[in-house]
DNA sequence: AATGAGCATA
């Protein structure tokens, strides 16, 4: 624990502030309370006998342990002396600890002695013991928690006076009561040693301030200064951590600069707080101009004010980005930790980029920067995205295998990757294991699973599973309604979805932008654009904020259903508005530009997307190269799977098909192998189709032979292993 | 004194 430091209040402002005038201390003395009096109870003769032989027993027979000294007295000895027995030995602190220890262990001790040892512990400067000594109170379960407070701490005050006199006491009392959580008692102790004189030390006040809930340290920041309070930097950093927490970015801004003016120099933490804060509203301008002002204070962004500023970039889709500042850390000599490379692994990953990131994590394991559960989850969730539970698993066994024990996050993000890789059973059978492990699913959990099952159709079973979650107790939220409305959607009930949405919203629960969209999608499927619409404008009477998905929902619509002219109106109102399109709104325009074999109409959405800087996603490279190869336009094609493949996004088994037979139309045979062998190597099974292209031309003989597949190729092998089968049945 | 992870829509 660290030291603190109380001050006598008044005498301080004495001292310094108010050097000679009497005036003030005279007015002290009428507003301070003294410390009272101790007068412990007076013992018998035979008790100050007995008292007298233990102290000189246990004094005179230091060498030997405790217990065996005190043999002769157990009998003999009550709870009352005690305290005797500890006046007379007060002067040998280490006795004392012994001692009470023994009197603990048999259970003959009390509040008023456990006060006293405290008091001499924070005499002899041990405040470690005397912290656990109060922490001790806390630690063994008492009747009421609020009536043994106000006990302890009024014997503490009795006993102050006679046992110690060090105002260390108090703070370390408070300390234990704000890091058990109780801050009203704490809040009470502090006005109750304002009566009495004292003001508590800063160090202490700054553990309360941070502690305590944002708006409360922001009001306890303005007050506590008017009773004596001298904040120093720490205090300001957390109150404009508080601030920025609370959404008044620019407030903690103008903090950290009013901070300066008042002669308190702002160090890292401050700069980096008000940047976090920036970086959480995505203010990117704002945050480089403040790190160049932190610059020219001659103060050096460290990990935490890169790792901010790479979340950011993570979080709004600029990896390579993110990359670059990582990397520019590592020029400036900071050494990123573990908390650094999760939020670059998470980033890549939830860009789709499971390669990069995998990059990341050999990367930290290479510098020997130890992955925690966080890590893990983030690189495991990131494999369960791309559908690779092989990697997941191995990923989540090998975490396991180092000792950390996943928790309920880390079960959920497997049972969900089973989920979406519509592997129910093994979902199931995870979540048994995260209950054998003794930890509890929880509604995300829950909501995973019956989301899975809503996907396999299985819409009887989420509803088992919805009854198991009321019976145990946990209450469905909106991520379970809204993953039951699309069940419900995707197997064609749209009108047992609306009504669903009905009983959820009369039980108190109001459908947001993610149900309205859902039903929205489920109209345009069904091409009922009219009441997709409808549906548009009912969420946006109730005030709901539409996303760019819903209009990502809406386009898609359009196009499906060939309104092509109202898709570039959408897209072009969008743009009007301010709304930012993404990749999946061009890859609507896109993909049916392809279809209808407009390739060059398709490359011209592609060319406005870069311009407008949109980064093309792995659809956005599918559709395209499924365009060009349509249109025999291998030289684009090529081209554009290279540029998927070094941004990290995995080509689909489509994909590579649509390559090959683009590659044969042409008669580029070698070409079409080397994808054909990728493909392999990729572990990507060949459909019927790009077989049949390979064997015809090895029965027409058209090709040559280094551009046949080898025939044992074990790939086609399985193949038609499988065929014969299946033609078996 | 300040950073990182999970569930719903295209």
């Amino acid at each position: 624990m660290k030291k603190g430091t109380t001050f006598a209040l008044r005498s301080f402002i004495q001292l310094f502030s108010f050097n000679a005038r009497k005036l003030s201390s005279s007015s002290i003395t009428d507003t301070t309370r003294p410390f009272p009096d101790y007068s412990p109870k007076k013992p018998s003769l035979r008790d100050t006998e007995l008292v007298h032989q233990i102290a000189n027993a246990i004094k005179l027979r230091r060498a030997e342990p405790l217990r065996r000294s005190l043999k002769p007295y157990e009998c003999k000895f009550k709870t009352d002396h005690l305290i005797w027995v500890l006046m007379k030995i007060r002067s040998d602190y280490n006795l004392v600890l012994d001692f009470f220890e023994w009197a603990r262990s048999r259970r003959d001790s009390t509040l008023e002695a456990l006060c006293i040892v405290t008091h001499l512990a924070v005499a002899s400067k041990d405040l470690n013991v005397a912290y656990s000594l109060v922490s001790s109170f806390w630690e063994r379960p008492k009747l009421s928690v609020n009536d043994s407070f106000v006990q302890f701490f009024d014997l503490l005050v009795y006993t102050y006076k006679d046992w110690g006199s060090d105002p260390n006491v108090f703070d370390v009392f408070f300390r234990v009561l704000v890091e058990f959580g109780m801050l009203r008692e704490a809040r009470k102790v502090f006005e109750k040693m304002l009566s009495y004189g004292l003001v508590l030390s800063v160090d202490s006040c700054n553990l309360y301030l941070s502690k305590e809930k944002t708006a409360t340290a922001v009001i306890v920041f303005k007050e506590f200064p008017e009773v004596g309070v001298c904040w120093n930097v720490a205090s300001y950093n957390i109150v404009i951590h508080c601030v920025c927490q609370l959404g008044r970015v620019s407030e903690a801004h103008h903090l950290l600069v009013l901070m300066e003016l008042k002669g308190y120099i702002p160090d890292v933490v401050s700069y980096s707080t008000v940047i976090n804060g920036y970086c959480r509203f995505g203010e990117l301008e704002k945050v480089w101009k403040l790190i160049e002002v932190m610059r020219e204070k001659g103060l050096k962004p460290n990990s935490y004010t890169y790792g901010s500023v790479i979340l950011l970039l993570c979080r709004s889709c600029k990896l390579a980005e993110a990359e670059e500042a990582f990397r520019e850390m590592i020029g400036d000599g900071i050494v990123p930790d573990n908390v650094v490379y999760t939020t670059l692994i998470d980033g890549f990953c939830k860009g789709g980029n499971i390669k990069a990131a995998s990059k990341f994590f050999y990367e930290m394991l290479s510098l020997d920067i130890a992955p925690d559960i966080v890590t893990y989850t983030a690189i495991i969730s990131g494999f369960c995205r791309v559908g690779d539970m092989v990697e997941a698993g191995k990923l989540f066994h090998e975490m396991i295998c180092r000792g950390l024990e996943p928790d309920s996050v880390t079960f959920t993000e497997v049972i969900n990757g089973y989920c979406k890789a519509g592997e129910i059973k093994e979902a199931f059978s995870v979540h048994n294991r995260m209950i054998q492990a003794g930890c509890s699913p929880n509604v995300v959990t829950y909501t995973a699973l019956i989301d899975g099952l809503c996907k396999e159709g299985d819409l009887d079973s989420a509803n088992d599973l919805l009854h198991e979650m009321w019976k145990i107790g946990l209450q469905p939220n909106l991520f379970t309604y809204n993953s039951i409305v699309n069940g419900l959607c995707k197997s064609g009930s749209i009108e047992e979805a609306i009504k669903l949405v009905g009983e959820f919203e009369a039980a108190g629960i109001n459908p947001d932008a993610f149900t309205y969209t859902t039903l929205m999608d489920a109209y345009c499927k069904s091409g009922e654009m009219s009441k997709a619409q409808e549906v548009l404008k009912e969420m946006l009477g109730r005030g709901l904020e539409p996303t760019v998905v819903t209009f990502n929902v809406l386009m898609n619509g359009f196009c499906l259903n060939g309104m092509l002219e109202d898709g570039e109106k959408l897209l072009n109102w969008m743009l009007a508005k301010g709304i930012a399109p993404n990749a999946t709104t061009y890859n609507s325009l896109v993909k049916l530009y392809c279809v209808r074999g407009d390739v060059k109409a398709a490359a011209a959405v592609y060319k406005d997307m870069c311009a407008r800087e949109v980064g093309p996603d792995g659809k956005t490279y599918e559709n395209l190269i499924r365009g060009h190869c349509k249109a025999r336009n291998m030289k684009e094609a090529w081209f554009l799977y290279r540029g998927m493949v070094e941004k990290g996004f995995s080509v689909s088994a489509g994909t590579y098909s649509d390559l090959i037979k683009g590659f044969f139309k042409r008669k580029k045979f070698v070409e079409a192998r080397d994808v054909f062998e990728q493909m392999k190597r990729e572990g990507i099974a060949a459909d019927k189709e790009i077989f049949d292209f390979f064997s015809d031309t090895k029965l027409k003989g058209r090709g040559r032979t280094d551009t046949v597949v080898d025939p044992v190729d074990e790939i086609i092998e399985n193949y038609l292993v499988d065929e014969e089968l299946r033609e078996a049945n």
